[in-house]
DNA sequence: TTATAATATAGACTATTATCTATATAGTGT
DNA sequence: ACACTATATAGATAATAGTCTATATTATAA
């Protein structure tokens, strides 16, 4: 596959903690404010905080302030495009970096 | 939604490195021994019997021994389930945690 | 049975990350 | 202006993870 692996493990690894998935779930059947999100959980404001700022630099959650309030939701384009890498990346594409590959003597055999 | 997201962490976990990526994508177009998939990368030996490692506790990834040999593959099924999973989590559904929750004052407005 | 070759494991080291406490920032209302 | 409240940032700490070198394991072949 032809594709900015960088770019996407950057979208992976903000999905790779157990708290952020819990997140994206909740905010998945619509925009929460952070009030309501840390509610769901153990952990201290400073960490919602923490995980929210990665959600958001990947570009998977979006954020509207409104007055004192921090309003989050999920940007569906993003996640779609990460589904959408990941089909690829399964799939066997005529693009793929093994196309070019030489291949090992363990295959001489035949 | 209702899931182990413990369980579905753990296959995350194993997509968030950039290296791993590459090794599932390469396997996406046929089966791979390792000494093919030791020529894409930088890193020595050791280092990608680990990566193997851990795609291989997660099951996204099957091992064939034949003789000397390790030839690896995906376990499509595992990365089937594990899309549909991204896809459940980022979609609005009836189960998710948030239908059960009470919404702070920020919502007291209307 | 001894040498060679492919892969796995052990242990060390470093970088990253999840979490915390303390504090700063920025709105709101009196 | 001042107190209060929601969220963000700074800095510390502990756990995790990626990589390496050295070595073990297991299979092949002479």
């Amino acid at each position: 596959m032809v594709v900015n692996y960088e770019e996407n493990t950057k979208l992976i690894k903000a999905l790779s903690d157990v708290n952020r998935l819990k997140i994206i779930d909740i905010l998945s059947c619509g925009e929460k404010c952070a009030c309501d999100l840390l509610e769901e959980f153990d952990f201290t404001q400073p960490t919602l905080s923490h995980h929210m700022k990665v959600l958001m630099e990947c570009k998977l959650v979006n954020c509207r302030k409104e007055g004192l309030w921090s309003y989050y939701s999920l940007n569906r384009m993003y996640c779609d495009r990460l589904i959408l890498f990941l089909m690829n990346l399964v799939t066997d594409t005529e693009e793929c970096i093994c196309k070019s590959q030489s291949s090992c003597k363990c295959s001489e055999k035949e």
